[in-house]
This record gives structure tokens, C-alpha cells and sequence, in this order.
DNA sequence: TTGTATGCGTTATCAT
DNA sequence: ATGATAACGCATACAA
């Protein structure tokens, strides 16, 4: 592999100006700027950005954390990520993380000395036991609770977005609203949980045990758990799944019962993800902004490492929006954008 | 940030020594072992892995480049990725890049000294141009055409799974059968026209150039494909799309038209994604094990770098499976499990 | 068994 | 405007 010393020699000059050559830094005759530019080209060399950044102490890498994300989800959010992050000359070390302290800290450990600084998205774990990472360097918490302002964190508006597609729910009239639940231990499915709770308490409603139901955000899950509310004595009339890979299960399972949506079963979602209008009929959902999730995040963790780790810690959170469709009755027919070319997708 | 010399001067060691012991290098008595094992703890320290691989000339990293990719297709390949990667102890350098010449070299150039080895996927692409990259680093490609053997590889067998789907519609007696295709340029929407086409004129059929629209491999582009077969003079009986997406569009369409399916028209879809036996009818498609796929591509990029890039190159391909459901009419109700939480999701 | 010294490829400091 | 050289943090050949 050609290195600045060989290019050095080549052009017969200093590694010094050769350097100064490819940094713009420090003067440069023209001539030799030109000499050495064609030189670089000839033997096509490219630095290596690894010893680049031992001397200068930046990777310019951000470390990223997940835990086992599926679908629209992660691409999005990485998406989000990576526009940043390339739109200010960074790069993405990714790595899938048990969600656990021991999980993040070996993670964050191992990439000692490879990135600047550290998006982690860990639902399942209290940010409490975050704080005393052996680590110096810049953290932004994605989707994670974290009680003070000892680190930047940006979350979605749960609460606020479960509650409004509960009220509107009950505003049509529904009076046994159901709730299939995201995972124990998630901060997410937590806050919608209390959302839809407290959008009924506000109508007067008592919230039923019966009608909080398991589940894990899979399809299978919203699938069993929609079951499980036909079976009951009292029905509910309605069915809020915390995110819409379960209420597209749960309309599976309606749709083999026999069941009408909505005139029999209204059910609304969370998320919004692209295939919900196309659904049948088209979900109901509360929008996340996921790109935008990712593109904070990383915006967010850009300014840690700018302030050298020493700035005031925020905490933001994208916001929701409620999305109408016919599963809930709310709204006559949506009809799908003719052919929007926009997505480039591959296979999938 | 603590260093190896500040371990050093605190153990009364040299840093030879306490790299020794790190590494497991060389000889060290059983005391010093210890009691350098108990600074480095109490110090918290961290092997700078940048410094490291500036001597070692090994990062432990492997580069992903890859195009504008969406939903689980993008998620899925990169967990297969991950996960072998891990397993061996790399990491991922993931970055999105055009999927043309110029992205491709660009980014390859920016990865220069951060990783061993790179996975790029760029299905626009045809692999030509990508031999005489300056690059002397293990390269293997995914889902992307290579003529020759020059350059590792790994594809879907796109051409015998489209084949096998238009020869079940044939079987059921379908005549007419329409396409969605997928971009243009995209190596897997190709072979999967390929697929299709010899599939046609193994029944002794003659392709119909009005069956095969345009589309994009998303839902939108299904959506819309299928209002404009719908207008056709002759409507086909059945539709092919390219991707589930798509397909899923397509129903979409055929449901606000009033066309029952598969009654009145058979639809089929590529990849069988996870939500494609929720939906309304279960989707018939062709599975792709995406998983394998990202994790061959790994493998085999080891497998380069071990062998310091001198090494047989192969070409993979992973295979698909025709998955029959509701939608083709081909077989009863296939009922989803009931309640597997296995896929630890979070939101979406 | 341990220490000294050199070098990985680059940038930065100080001369010239 | 250019060159010599130290330093970044670590591993390792060689010496002790």
C-alpha cells in the first residue's frame, strides 16, 4: 500500500509539504502543489485515515448501538443517521448491542479508540446505570428513559401520540377500548400504555385489566392477542395495538373471525409505517418521524463532540402525529398517492 | 484518556510488559500478571484499538456499503452481517453510498485504513467497473452482476425462483400473467423478468409486452401497475410482482376495484417478508433467506481477508422457496403461529 | 522474566 | 515556501 512517504519521495519533497499539500494547511508554492497533486493521482494514494486520527484524535465515527430492530424501523432510523452524519463528514460504526449495562458497556469498551462518540438506543434498560460508564466521550441515548439531565437523550412523544389516537377512539363513540401492549420493559410500549390509560381516565373510563393485553410488537403477537379479546365475555369495540405490526396481526386474526373493521372492531395503531394505508382496510396510526429520530440523534451527538464533551445536556423528542384511516372509522376513504417514484427500493 | 504508559507507571512496569499481558503474548509471571491486571481494572483502562491496528495493520473491521435500501430487506441483511461479524470479532463500518462507479470508489477511498475488507452491494451496477478499483482490499459483492470470476460474489437465485412462481400461476391454469417489474438497471428485478419470461415460453406461451409494467419495487408502484392492468382491453388473470411490496400494492388496488382474489385475479409476490401471510389474502411469494445472505457475504469476506486477498474467488447464490398461499388460490388457509416471541421487536 | 528501542502512517512544531 | 523531527498509542524484535 503506497503511503505519504512514498509519495514523498516520488515527488521529491518532504512528507511535510505533501501533507500540507493534501490538508490545504500551511503555504504552498503552486508548482509543487500541482507536482504533488499529479503525483497523488499517479500512484493513486489514498491516507490512511487511521493513522490520521491517532495524531489528531478525532475518527470522525460515531459509534452506533441497537438492539434487535426490525423492519421500517431500523433502516429508517439508520437513515437518519447516516444523511447526518455523511452531510458533516462522519462515518457509522454499527453494532447490535444486548440492551443490557454489561451489553452496552462491553459494546462502548470495544470501540474505544474507533469513534468519537455514541448513539445507544436501549428501551429496555433504565439510563440510570449509563451514568457511570467508564467513558469520557459523548453519549446520546435514543428512545431510552433517563431520569436528570446527566445525558442527551431524544425520545418519540409516546404519551402524547397513544393518547390522542385513544380520545379518538372514544370521541367516535367507543366506550371498551382495548390495548395490545408493546414489550414488558420497554420505555416505548410503557409510555403508550400510559397514554391510552389517561386518555380514558380523562373520558371518565376506568381502565379494564382485562382489555390490557401482552404483547411483544410482532404480528404474531397482535395476531394471538386479538384472539384473545374475541374470546372475552365483553368484547371491546375497539383495539389500540402499541405499534402496527401487531394491528395488522390483530386484523388478520378479525378478518379470519369474521369480524368487520371497523364497523364492528375498530383498530388503531402506532407508527404509521408505509404499509399501513395500503392495509385492509388502511389503518389508523400515530406517525413517528423515524428519520428525523436518527438525524437528531446524531445532530444531538455532533455538538457533544464539538463542545468536547463539555456542554449543556438536552433532551428532546420528536413529535407525533395522528393519522386517520378507515380501520377506525374515522374518515372516508384515503386513496393512496399515484405512483410517488421516490423510494428507490431494492428487493423488498 | 488513561493510556498503556500510564498503566505502565502505575504498575512500576514497563509498557512491553503490560502489553504482554493483554495480548497474552510472551511470558509473564503469575504476580505481574496480577498486579497488572488489577491497575488496568482499577484505571479503567482501554486498548486504544486505532493505535493498535496502526501497528497490527489489521482494523477488525469490515466495511458495508450499500445502496438506498428500505424496510426489512435493509434490517435483515445487516443482522446477518452483524451477526457473523461479531462472531469473529469485527465490526461494521456501514455506509450508504450511490450505487454508481464514482459512490462506490468515493466511499471505498474514505474507508481506506478503517477497514480489512469490504461488502458492497450496488444491484444498478454492473460489476465491470468495479475490478480495476485502486483498491488492493478484499472486496465482495452483493446481489450485483459480475462477469468472470475476477471478484467474490453473492447473489439470490432471482431467475429460479421468479421461474418456479409464473410456473405455479401456469399450473393453476393462469394464461394470461402479468409482471410488475422492479427498477430498471436493478440486476435482481432482471433476472426475476428473466425468471418470469422463460417460465412463459416453457408453457409455450408468448410474453405479452402489455403485461409487463413498470414499477419500482414500491407499494405505491404495485398500487399503480395494477389500476393500469386493470384497464387493459385483455386483463390478465393473474399478477407477478417483483417484490412483496409491490404485490402488496397491488391489492390494494384490485380491493378498491372490487376484484376478488384470487377469484377473479392471482397475485404473487418475491422475498415473502414477514407481514405477507397477514395479509388480505395471505400473499403467495418467493421466500429469500436474507439473513444467509448477509451472512455468506461476511464468510466470504473473511475468508479474503485471511487469505490476504489471495485467495479462489467464488460466486454464491442463496436459494429461494416457492411459498403458496391464499392469494394464487393454490392452497387452504395457512393459519400464522400462534404467538412466537422470538422477534424481540421495538416499535415497528 | 522483563526492559529498551523501533516503527506503524500521519500531522504538528519548529527550524531554515 | 520547505524540511527535519517529535509525537499519537500501541506491539514487537532484540537485549538484558
Amino acid at each position: 500500500m503506497v503511503t505519504i512517504k512514498d509519495v514523498a519521495r516520488e515527488a521529491k519533497m518532504s512528507v511535510a509539504t505533501v501533507s500540507r499539500v493534501l490538508n490545504g494547511s500551511g503555504p504552498v508554492s503552486e508548482e509543487t502543489n500541482r507536482l504533488i497533486r499529479e503525483v497523488v493521482g499517479r500512484m493513486r494514494y489514498v491516507p490512511h485515515s487511521g493513522a490520521r486520527s491517532l495524531i489528531t484524535s478525532k475518527t470522525e465515527t460515531i459509534g452506533v448501538l441497537l438492539p434487535d430492530l426490525y423492519g421500517e424501523f431500523f433502516s429508517e432510523v439508520i437513515r437518519g443517521m447516516d444523511d447526518t452524519a455523511q452531510r458533516n463528514g462522519y462515518h457509522l460504526l454499527i453494532s447490535r448491542a444486548y440492551a443490557d449495562r454489561h451489553g452496552i458497556e462491553t459494546a462502548i469498551r470495544a470501540m474505544r479508540g474507533r469513534v468519537d462518540g455514541v448513539v445507544a438506543m436501549s428501551p429496555d434498560l433504565d439510563a440510570e446505570s449509563l451514568l457511570n460508564l467508564p467513558s469520557t466521550i459523548p453519549i446520546v441515548l435514543l428512545c431510552s428513559v433517563s431520569r436528570g439531565n446527566e445525558i442527551d437523550s431524544i425520545t418519540i412523544q409516546n404519551f402524547r401520540g397513544a393518547r390522542e389516537m385513544a380520545a379518538h377512539l372514544i370521541s367516535l363513540g367507543h366506550k371498551r377500548i382495548a390495548i395490545i401492549k408493546g414489550s414488558v420493559r420497554n420505555h416505548d410500549a410503557a409510555e403508550r400504555l400510559r397514554g391510552y390509560r389517561m386518555a380514558l381516565r380523562d373520558a371518565g373510563i376506568t381502565p379494564d385489566p382485562l382489555l390490557e393485553r401482552d404483547g411483544d410488537f410482532t404480528e404474531a403477537a397482535g395476531y394471538s392477542a386479538a384472539l384473545q379479546l374475541l374470546a372475552l365475555k365483553k368484547r371491546p369495540t375497539a383495539i389500540f395495538a402499541a405499534n402496527d405490526s401487531m394491528a395488522i396481526g390483530a386484523l388478520s386474526a378479525l378478518r379470519e373471525s369474521g369480524i368487520a373493521v371497523p364497523e364492528e372492531m375498530a383498530v388503531g395503531g402506532f407508527d404509521d409505517i408505509p404499509l399501513a394505508r395500503y392495509m385492509d382496510p388502511p389503518l389508523s396510526s400515530v406517525h413517528v418521524p423515524i428519520w428525523e429520530l436518527g438525524a437528531k440523534a446524531v445532530t444531538l451527538l455532533l455538538h457533544g463532540i464539538t463542545h468536547k464533551n463539555d456542554h449543556a445536556r438536552r433532551r428532546e423528542r420528536v413529535s407525533t402525529k395522528l393519522v386517520i384511516r378507515r380501520s377506525t372509522g374515522g374518515e372516508p376513504a384515503e386513496r393512496p398517492p399515484p405512483q410517488t417514484l421516490n423510494r428507490e427500493k431494492v428487493s423488498v
